[in-house]
DNA sequence: GTGAATTAGTTGGGTACAAAACCAATTTCG
DNA sequence: CGAAATTGGTTTTGTACCCAACTAATTCAC
């Protein structure tokens, strides 16, 4: 299985029926210079690959992101959570009851309030969490060798503005 | 429904039993400088964005880079439209299936082989794209506007190169 | 030329996600 | 106080996606 190089503009000037087989050159159009397709390609490969690192230890990739923030920030709710980790708060729902279930976290009602949970790392989370650490500085070092050094931090400060200014006002 | 600005800090300081509010700091520990975690961030706020801006055709956003592919390569197969578009081919099925009912595109069997399809758009799905391509514009417009032209093309470039060379070998 | 491998597309099973409707606890306000 | 609004979390519904297994058409090998 080979990866096509995935940008590059063909002439398509004989609109004959012309054959695309998988490997053959496509035009990409406008799409070739935007970004928020490149951005969705970039990610999705990107998901994909640690997926492969973190099937190791059986946890997937979404997972991850929840564990570090809960270990970082014990008694987290699950709304401060989803919002932090930029996804609804519905989705989380099932993601915690696994994740209660199999062990690695807890979830108490506040006394203060008791519609909400703390969440937080049972001793077998915090362990868990240290082994996807170890798979996700690898999978990290990884993008860092192909991005490069030098450009690392820009890179980084660009998709933190994205997140941060995209939908909001106009 | 506002969206909240995801990093804002409150002052709730009685910090006895600390509470986290939704838009309270949160520590990101290691993740913070993570570039996954932050291609995520960005893809889903970018995406989420994009959606909005398609809302008003009436068409998701995976549609468009889908019907634009379809313009730009008339007769492509399905396969490698999927490649193309970084997706699996199961997941265009549904989709085509979709576009195909509503009139935007043609599937005929290849006389030549008749396992595969040759996706044509109709003039309704042209029509369909050029409208869709201002959406686009108008989204990408915005995001280079965050970008800051100077940096665009960097990058455009680094997104690229992740997603060409993330998974292959090591 | 017939059987084995390959290829195009579909189907089925499963995950991840968002949006909207909902429930229960809590706060606000008349 | 007590009704209305708000907030934390869950449920339901629907979409997008992947993977593995499958069917049908085609090519390859001998």
């Amino acid at each position: 299985m080979k990866q096509e190089p995935l940008s590059r503009s063909a002439e398509t000037e004989a609109p004959s029926p012309r054959k695309y087989a998988a490997n053959e050159n496509v035009d990409f159009g406008p799409l070739a210079n935007w970004v928020g397709f490149h951005l969705r390609l970039a990610q999705t490969a990107s998901f994909q690959a640690f997926a492969q690192e973190a099937r190791a230890v059986d946890l997937s990739p979404g997972r991850f992101a929840t564990l570090m923030l809960i270990g970082r920030n014990p008694g987290i709710s699950q709304t401060a959570l989803a919002s932090a980790n930029g996804r609804d708060k519905s989705t989380l729902t099932p993601i915690l009851e696994d994740l209660e279930r199999r062990g690695f976290i807890l979830r108490e009602k506040m006394k203060t309030d008791r519609r909400s949970y703390q969440l937080t790392l049972t001793e077998s989370g915090k362990k868990m969490l240290d082994q996807l650490t170890v798979c996700a500085r690898r999978h990290d070092d990884n993008l860092d060798r192909i991005i490069g050094p030098k450009d690392r931090a820009k890179f980084l400060k660009i998709l933190q503005k994205i997140a941060a200014e995209i939908g909001r006002d106009e």
